[in-house]
DNA sequence: TAATAACCTACTGTTTTAGTCAATTATTAT
DNA sequence: ATAATAATTGACTAAAACAGTAGGTTATTA
């Protein structure tokens, strides 16, 4: 599996245009200098943004990129599928070749992981990660869109 | 986070032993073969399994190694963090320096996330899986320690 | 027509992964 | 005793991915 800055900083990305576009678009070098990522960087992560439908360019002067749907038809495992390819956890990509032709030993318990972490990130959306970033401050917050046994509590 | 072969890897040769010790101790040299992993890789992850004290070695012909606790006292998420050093879904590893001194926006969703991942691996124990892997064949299986919302199932 | 900002391609340094290789040490069977 | 076995250790390596740079092109607007 690949989670890494890559896909981080993409839903930061994201974020910071949900939380900034109002009558103009958000300009690369805005999120560059507010969230501190390199320009060139963001550039690549865009491309791809792009390509998946989930952001509109605009070119020229008073140009950037809007969220092109819905924030709440937009999860955070969409985000980072679409800059990092895949979620997977299993390292047969779900073929079940993993071990001489069959399924590995511990092919169950990937997938199954694999499968939770999709569920969790593909039931958190860009709208829920505004809201929650509107409400900042108010203590302990937990991102918890589903109900699930222990729920994961981050101290203040 | 870091989710790799190598934390694969290491899941299989310790369910490899779990399934093969009985009286005599397992060598590397079997687990290499049966796993189709190469032993020197498999040295390397088990001098860390070593001492993490997770499993006992013995030396000498008739040597290898043993499971150094009850099946149901190793969880996944302890194989992994012996060999991969971290699970952590946040770039700060908890320390909330992500941004400017402070937490990253996206900080809580990261940090959610991990202990979600935590909670699954910690569940599942190496008994648990031992377990399994005898029931196998029987269609469709999935590891589910908790209770939650919605089970993922494997397609057989 | 000049400034803006997206868009595109190629390149680069660093780290991690997934090993290999070669030697040493401890134990057991002969 | 000694030969075989098997763990133990350390140094090294090719390939990939990550994170970022550099330099240019194209479209749009003031």
């Amino acid at each position: 599996m690949r989670l890494t800055t890559k896909g981080r900083f993409a839903v930061t990305a994201m974020l910071d245009i949900a939380l900034y576009e109002a009558d103009k678009p958000v300009t690369l070098a805005g999120i560059s200098e507010r969230q501190s990522i390199s320009l060139s960087y963001l550039e690549q992560l865009f491309s791809r943004l792009r390509k998946q439908g989930l952001v509109s360019s605009v070119r020229g002067p008073g140009g950037g990129y809007r969220i092109a749907k819905a924030h709440s038809e937009i999860s955070v495992s969409d985000i980072i599928t679409a800059v990092d390819e895949q979620i997977d956890a299993t390292q047969c990509g779900g073929n079940e070749n993993c071990h001489d032709e069959g399924r590995c030993m511990t092919h169950e318990l990937w997938a199954s992981l694999n499968s939770k972490i999709l569920d969790y990130l593909s039931g958190v959306s860009l709208a829920d990660m505004v809201d929650m970033q509107r409400k900042k401050g108010a203590g302990t917050v937990v991102f918890a869109p589903r109900k699930c046994g222990s729920e994961a509590t981050i101290a203040a």
